[in-house]
DNA sequence: GCCAACGTTGGC
DNA sequence: GCCAACGTTGGC
């Protein structure tokens, strides 16, 4: 069966992890280390594939907003820093033996010359049911439907 | 299995 | 810094 490509929205805080920090990386690639949430997680587990493509967001800044977008170049395995005491994401739950959290590699496609910020994301009917904009959303890596990753493109002027 | 307390996220 | 909306934990 045909692999169907994907579309995810993971979020950033670019005080920690920003677009640019991807883009000065090696290989412009990272893995998506710390997230700690199980929905998240099971995302990143169970339905990513290499070659989905993914928009990045940078949250908790001025002004939050869809900034770049990255590709999936490797699919899920355990994310180590949650063996490591000095991590701050360190989880005792979690041991090579039997981990429970696990972490996908991104590799940056672009960076938005136009940001798209949450207030233009929120004025635009098409993108109403999108998990980002919806009420009380914390979702950290989110699905994201062919028709919202195609109208985030647009809105910001890229491919 | 319920649910109160607690911790976190993230827009504002 | 505030606080709404969550998710998790743990006593019972």
């Amino acid at each position: 069966m045909a692999k169907t490509k994907k579309f995810w929205l993971l979020k950033t805080e670019p005080e920690s992890f920003s677009i640019q920090d991807l883009a000065s990386a090696k290989d412009q690639t990272t893995c998506w280390d710390g997230v700690r949430n199980y929905q998240a997680r099971n995302s990143m587990r169970d339905d990513m594939q290499v070659g989905d493509r993914v928009l990045l967001y940078h949250s908790s800044t001025d002004p939050t907003a869809v900034v770049g977008t990255a590709k999936i170049v490797r699919e899920s395995y355990p994310d180590h820093t949650a063996w490591d005491k000095k991590d701050h994401h360190y989880d005792p739950a979690s041991t090579p033996e039997n981990p429970r959290w696990f972490m996908v590699d991104i590799r940056l496609e672009q960076i938005f010359k136009q940001p798209v910020t949450l207030e233009t994301l929120r004025g635009v009917a098409a993108l109403k049911e999108m998990e980002l904009l919806r009420k009380g959303s914390r979702l950290s890596v989110q699905p994201v439907r062919k028709a919202e990753f195609d109208a985030v493109l647009k809105l910001a002027g890229a491919k």
